[in-house]
RNA sequence: GCGGAUAUGGUGAAGGGGUUAACACGGUGGAUUGUGGUUCCAUUAUUCUAGGGUUCGAGUCCCUAUAUCCGCCCCA
């Protein structure tokens, strides 16, 4: 019979068991920040009305959207979680409590051309804070605050995270008459890092800024020092317009709550080219990199916005949020052997009975093992002992609970240590006590 | 949407016109069936993405299609 081949599509990631474990360990790690410090979870529905997600509409988005019909139904799967929440918010407004955080970890779809670090259907990890008029500056600062906290916990080594405010970009460039083209000149500047200073003032020629104005741009993104240093010269800078004022003062009143929450000196750094391609950030923003590994890029990254549920509610919502595009990153964390997986299974135990006869005793040690919340399996099957052990030895099991003829006369298990190799006999109401130390 | 590269088994791959497609990993079975991870033996692609062409002869050369990968755009 002619098979069908297995294939899944390209961009899209799935793993086997022992990544899977990786994988979850993360999402487990970073669900805990989150929770830690006060968010609540949510879970909208992958598909939604197109004209919901599309609201906004326009560019990009709306050539990548995956979008269907199904009947009369315009239908579109979600591209990413922050508009299903603009929606979930402005639909439930009346039920909330503001300020409003929420994370939410699913998988979000975008129908792009694949290739590194890019896939069609991937998780992003969010947390945003919805204010209702307003939303006090303080969260800029802890938004950083929970991104150390996860980095930490996460342990991929030091990180930075590097802290820009839109508004004195936005101010410089009303400040240089370029209005008009401050989507565009952020684009390029936000590409520094990737191409390198002189491709960013080739880029600014192409656009025809004149010499001034790109002088002014390059010398302005590269100034260098301190944090405090940076803000010192942001001061003296004489650009005389309100926005960018304004902007300064976010931003140094944002550090110095940042070192109110504690966090080390060396891991959060203002940064004058952080822009973020994303039109709607307008205040605070933030991207995170990985020291040792440049080449990753940012890792978590997101900023403020003035207000998320425009196309929704007459509502005035501020918001801020983070994103880590977790399958992503997980990708090239492996790629980089910066996490690697260790376990083929969760089990803490696998008992081995010799044979079935004696099956009530065996799962009398079974369901023993689990009422005390250790992870066990038993292995069922008439094979030799050798395929048993080659079982759990692929499994990675650490410990082989063995039951013959012998055992059950004696009320005992054989206990074996998979990764020292020694066995003992254990008295069965000995058991969790010596599996406990 | 635009540009570049590559297609050999479960995986990594060698072979650059001449009978049976190297090697390694993995899988399966076995080496005194109450003991794994080491070792040894056996076995594991009637066929090289698909279709067409050149040739006495094609993974090997040519054409077309398809797929995948890598850039750009944009983004996580």
């Amino acid at each position: 019979m002619q098979k069908v081949q297995p294939k899944i599509l390209p961009g899209f990631m799935e793993l086997l068991p022992s990544d899977q474990i990786l994988f979850n360990n993360m999402i487990d790690t970073i669900r805990s920040v989150y929770e830690k410090f006060g968010f609540l979870p949510l879970d909208t529905p992958v598909i939604e009305h197109s004209e919901v997600l599309l609201a906004k509409a326009g560019g990009e988005t709306e050539k990548q959207i995956y979008r269907f019909n199904k009947g009369d139904n315009d239908l579109s799967l979600r591209f990413d979680l922050t508009v299903p929440l603009a929606r979930y918010v402005a639909m439930h407004y009346n039920d909330l409590v503001f300020p409003f955080k929420r994370y939410q970890m699913s998988k979000v779809f975008r129908g792009e051309r694949p290739q590194k670090g890019r896939y069609r259907e991937f998780y992003q990890c969010d947390i945003d804070i919805i204010g209702n008029e307003v939303l006090p500056l303080v969260y800029d600062a802890e938004i950083p605050a929970i991104i150390y906290e996860l980095f930490k916990q996460l342990n991929f080594g030091d990180f930075v995270i590097r802290i820009n405010n839109r508004k004195i970009l936005n101010g410089l460039f009303s400040y240089l008459n370029l209005d008009n083209l401050s989507a565009d000149v952020m684009r390029i500047i936000d590409k520094i890092d990737k191409i390198g200073k002189d491709n960013v003032i080739e880029e600014f020629k192409d656009m025809n800024l004149n010499e001034e104005q790109i002088n002014t741009i390059i010398n302005f993104i590269t100034i260098n020092g301190n944090n405090d240093e940076i803000i010192c010269s942001l001061k003296q800078n004489n650009i005389d317009n309100e926005v960018y004022l304004d902007g300064v003062n976010e931003l140094e009143t944002v550090i110095k709550y940042i070192r109110d929450f504690g966090l080390n000196e060396s891991n959060f750094k203002i940064d004058l080219t952080i822009a973020r391609g994303l039109d709607y950030y307008t205040g605070t923003v933030y991207e995170t990199n990985l020291i040792k590994y440049p080449k990753l890029g940012s890792i978590c990254s997101g900023g403020r916005y003035e207000n998320l549920t425009g196309y929704y509610t007459d509502q005035k919502l501020p918001g801020i949020g983070i994103s880590i595009g977790l399958t992503r990153l997980f990708s090239q964390l492996k790629e980089e052997k910066i996490i690697e997986s260790t376990r083929n299974s969760l089990l803490d135990v696998l008992v081995i009975p010799f044979d079935d006869t004696y099956m009530d005793y065996t799962l009398k040690v079974a369901n023993k093992l689990r009422d005390n919340s250790f992870k066990t399996d038993v292995y069922y099957g008439n094979k030799g002992m050798k395929q048993k052990m080659k079982y759990a030895n692929r499994l990675g099991v650490p410990y082989v609970i063995l039951i013959g003829t012998d055992e059950v006369e004696k009320n005992v298990v054989s206990l074996k240590n998979m990764i020292t190799g020694e066995q003992e006999i254990v008295n069965i109401d000995n058991l969790l006590d010596v599996l406990n130390k």
